[in-house]
DNA sequence: ATTCATTAGTTCGTATTAGAACAATTATTG
DNA sequence: CAATAATTGTTCTAATACGAACTAATGAAT
C-alpha cells in the first residue's frame, strides 16, 4: 500500500519553473541557432561584447557556465575565430578571453537582433508583473541556496 | 561606436529565471545523487511510481525529456534493473515502460525522502507567493510559446 | 488492397553539463 | 625562505540534451 504518495503543494510551481525555463530555452535557442550559435556561445559573446575581455573565471561567473564546461565552449569558439585566448602578464594562472574582430562583428549584429526577438515574448507581460516575478524568483533562489547550507 | 547596446528591461527577470532554475537543479541534484540517481532518472522513477507504466511518448511528455534523450536514460536504468521495457500488444510501435520491483522499492524510499528535502527550501516561501509565482511563470511560458508561433 | 502520411522509438552527431582529479602558479604562514 | 594553502584553467568521465535521419508499424484514402 503506497498509493498515498502525497503531492506537496509546491510541486505545481516547481513544474512551472522547469517548463518556463525550457520554453525560454527553446524560444531563445531556436533564434541563436539561426545565427550559427548555441545558447552558451551566444551568452559568451553577449558577455564579452563592449568589453576589453576578462578571465575565464569572470566569464564563467557571468554566463553561469562552470569552468569545466567553459573550456570546451571556448575551444570551439576559438577554433571558429570568434574569441581569443591571451595569457595574463600579471598572473600566469589566468587566461584573458576577448572577442576577435569577427566576434565583435557578430556581437554587433546578433545581440540587438536577439534582444528584439526576446522582446516579442516579454512584451506580452506587464512590466509590474515582470518586477514581481523577478522578486519571487530571487526569493526562491535564495531559499534553495540557504537550504543547501 | 556601439557602446550603446541597451539592456532591455526584462533582462534582470530573465537572469533570475535562469539562476533560480540552476539553483534548484543544484539543490535537487545533490540530493538525488546521494541516492545514486541523476535528476532525469529520478524524474522517470517519480513519474512511473504508483502507475501501471506508460509508453515512452507519455513518459517523455511528463518528464519533459525528449525522446532521443529518453532512450539513453532508459537504457541505463534498464541495465540497472530499475525499469522494464515491454512490447505493447495492441501497437507494435509502442514500448511500455514500467518500474521493476527494485525500481518500486527505490521509488517508495526515494520519492518521499526527496519531497522532504525540497520542502526544506519551499517552506521558506509563503504559500500565497508560490501561487503568484506559479501564475506568473505560467504567463511567461505562454508568452514564449505564443511568440514562437 | 495499395499507396501515402503519421506515429513511436532508436540511432547518430554535435554540444553542453557537472564534478572530480590534475598541473601550474600564486599567496600565506610559520 | 620553506612548507602549505588557495586559485586558475585544463582534462577526464559519465550523463544529458536536441534535432535530424532512420526503421518499423499503424492509419487513412482512394
Amino acid at each position: 500500500m503506497n498509493s498515498g504518495a502525497t503531492i506537496p503543494h509546491f510541486m505545481p510551481t516547481l513544474r512551472q519553473l522547469i517548463r518556463c525555463t525550457q520554453a525560454f530555452e527553446r524560444f531563445s535557442g531556436a533564434h541563436v541557432k539561426k545565427m550559427g550559435l548555441t545558447e552558451s556561445q551566444f551568452d559568451v559573446i553577449a558577455t564579452l561584447g563592449n568589453t576589453e575581455g576578462m578571465t575565464c573565471k569572470a566569464l564563467g561567473e557571468r554566463t553561469l557556465i562552470t569552468k569545466g564546461t567553459l573550456t570546451g565552449v571556448l575551444d570551439r569558439m576559438e577554433a571558429r575565430g570568434l574569441v581569443l585566448r591571451r595569457a595574463d602578464a600579471d598572473d600566469a594562472r589566468r587566461t584573458h578571453i576577448a572577442l576577435t574582430r569577427r566576434g565583435t562583428v557578430l556581437f554587433d549584429e546578433a545581440f540587438p537582433a536577439h534582444m528584439r526577438h526576446l522582446r516579442r515574448a516579454f512584451d506580452r507581460i506587464p512590466a509590474a508583473e515582470l518586477v514581481q516575478l523577478h522578486n519571487h524568483l530571487s526569493d526562491l533562489r535564495l531559499a534553495f541556496e540557504e537550504a543547501s547550507a
